[in-house]
DNA sequence: GCCGTTTTCGGCCCGACTGTTTTCAGTCG
């Protein structure tokens, strides 16, 4: 067993406890250790083997004991007799808002519910409404969330997708009949989630290549099998269909797979327009006056012949992008390596996994030159934000360690709540002394849009306020926005000079994509912060940059491109004359 | 179930919100 799958082992553990109805806090006790195998800097696994765990803070008696029995058998006994207390389907049930562990027991115990399905049903009966606890509001909100729920199901986070289509588009390239490889779609295009995985080979043998795609590992099942596309449903639930074409049409194909289909549309109107048809696999000529076609070796050639700049894969969703490539006017877009920095980021001191000597290290093997540390405050009770005294206490560590390092600084911030109101969760005085602060709103997310929108913008009016983090709360696939306008929070940003966060999150991604480009035409800069809450998490740059992207957002958009030099005299500055 | 210790058991991060209820339990962050 991997240490990941003996933490969420133990955190199945706490859960079903919980239905049973035992002692919150041992139920706790599961939770921390599960988070203390997940996190623990050295090889948990081995040491739980060699009976070594004893003095981590976390690990008592019993889950020792039972880490002991996971790592040398692979099994853990009162688990598996835990387990078959309950319908394995009841678990579901705690992906719908509103209902936890005492409420699912409950209408299991009563009215015999033991899935969604089930519970679909009772509300579409209206036998929910008048249980115990539940009421007619109950019933319409469950019935909500699961019709939500059901929305969304087939769709992936940006994230997720991108970890299973490195590995497919890896083992493509070793067939040794795969000349090019890539993944379409819109996950080529960066959407923030993802239907389907869309891949693309090209080869003299398309039988082959769909052949061996069929042997995978991690395809559980074949939908189509044909001899140049294939469709099967991988182990991790998504749908994922390849596409085997000739090298000369590989071009064509990754420009029709990728679409959007919107921009395809306008694409094959261009092409029309010199008498050419446009499909997955060629231009043809349709009409006696029709022009050459030049030579097509790169999906760039294509947009050439027809006239356009190469248009960026992200940019593709028919919103602007082919006038602008036809007027020679794409914006130049910001790529990974232009990042200098970055802000925004968790310690041990609050909720992070890592601590900040092993967050800077892993900054600076990035090749960062700068990095912000943005631990929660004293509100966020459940990320143990830290209070004053702490917080200040991290300042006076942080400043030593600079004194330290040639070359690279450490920015000391904070992820300050904006409380219910719009005032801050520190005082003015405490936040000026610290470099940069990000505000952002964790609790009381209902409010209507008019209210949330003006606290918003009063904690932006603060002149500490460096930045606002996830500016709608949202949740991919899980939650949606707050209520906000957008359109007013930018103005606001543009006029008291504030930052907005593009939260790089796979879970986030925001502030959404389609309106960076009216931000930075109000001449608001973006920060691309990963709210990394482990050293691994500063990957989710990758996704920040992609969506950034797609927002036509340039570097000199994004103030953490700017040079360490540059961004020390920017934030020295008053807020006013940034 | 863990911790700290007043070594044998009591305390364990807090608060808001919701929909129920008629004073509060459950959920969520």
């Amino acid at each position: 067993m991997t240490r990941e799958e003996i933490s969420s082992l133990f955190e199945e553990i706490a859960l079903l406890l919980e239905m049973k109805g035992e002692n919150p806090f041992k139920v706790r006790a599961y939770r921390s250790g599960a988070e203390t195998v997940r996190s623990y800097p050295d090889d948990i696994l081995q040491m739980a083997r060699d009976n070594q765990l004893s003095g981590i803070k976390g690990l008592g008696e019993a889950l020792r004991d039972k880490l002991h029995e996971l790592a040398t058998t692979g099994r853990l006994e009162y688990y598996e007799k835990l387990r078959a207390e309950f319908p394995a389907t009841l678990f579901e049930m705690f992906e719908v808002q509103g209902l936890g562990a005492k409420k699912i027991m409950l209408l299991h115990r009563e009215l015999g519910i033991s899935s969604v399905a089930d519970l679909k049903q009772a509300c579409l009966d209206g036998r929910i409404a008048g249980q115990t606890g539940f009421g007619e509001k109950s019933q319409h909100n469950i019935l909500e969330s699961i019709e939500h729920r059901e929305k969304n199901a087939g769709r992936f986070l940006l994230g997720t997708v991108a970890m299973v289509v490195d590995r497919l588009l890896d083992l493509l390239r070793d067939h040794p009949e795969s000349l090019r490889v890539a993944a379409c779609g819109s996950y080529r295009r960066g959407r923030e989630t993802i239907g389907d995985i869309d891949l693309l080979v090209a080869t003299p043998h398309s039988a082959s290549l769909t052949e061996y795609f069929s042997t995978l590992p991690g395809v559980n099942k074949i939908l189509v099998h044909g001899e140049t596309k294939i469709s099967v449903l991988l182990d991790e639930g998504m749908q994922c269909d390849l596409r085997a074409v000739a090298n000369a049409q590989f071009p064509f194909a990754l420009l029709y797979f990728t679409g959007s289909k919107e921009h395809n549309v306008a694409l094959r109107q261009l092409a029309n327009d010199k008498g050419w048809s446009l499909n997955e696999y060629a231009f043809t000529a349709i009409r006696d006056d029709a022009e050459a076609i030049p030579a097509i070796n790169e999906e760039a050639d294509i947009y050439q012949a027809l006239g356009l700049q190469c248009i960026p894969p992200e940019m593709r969703e028919n919103l602007g992008e082919i006038e602008a490539a036809r007027d020679n006017k794409l914006p130049r877009l910001i790529q990974i390596g232009n990042l200098r920095g970055t802000f925004h980021n968790h310690t041990t001191e609050s909720d992070g996994r890592n601590t900040l000597e092993e967050m800077v290290e892993a900054a600076q093997d990035l090749g960062l030159q700068y990095f912000g540390i943005a631990d929660h405050s004293k509100s966020s009770f459940q990320a143990n934000g830290l209070d004053e005294e702490r917080l200040l206490r991290q300042v006076e560590k942080i400043r030593a360690m600079n004194g330290k390092l040639e070359g690279f600084r450490i920015f000391a911030g904070s992820e300050v709540d904006i409380l219910k109101d719009g005032a801050l969760d520190f005082s003015d005085d405490v936040l000026s002394q610290l470099d940069y602060c990000v505000a952002s709103v964790h609790n009381v997310m209902n409010l209507d849009e008019e209210t949330m929108t003006r606290r918003i913008i009063r904690a932006m009016e603060n002149p500490h306020v460096t930045m606002l983090g996830h500016m709608t709360g949202r949740l991919l696939l899980k939650r949606d926005a707050c209520a906000v306008n957008h359109a007013k929070i930018i103005d606001a940003a543009a006029e008291t000079r504030t930052i907005i966060e593009l939260n790089c999150s796979p879970k986030r991604l925001d502030m959404d994509w389609r309106w960076w480009h009216r931000a930075r035409d109000k001449g608001v800069l973006c920060s691309i912060n990963p709210d990394a809450h482990s050293t691994a998490q500063l990957q989710y740059l990758h996704y920040g940059i992609l969506q950034a992207r797609k927002g036509w957002l340039r570097k000199e958009d994004v103030a953490n491109t700017l040079s360490l030099e540059k961004i020390t005299d920017f934030l020295a500055k008053p807020k006013a004359q940034r």
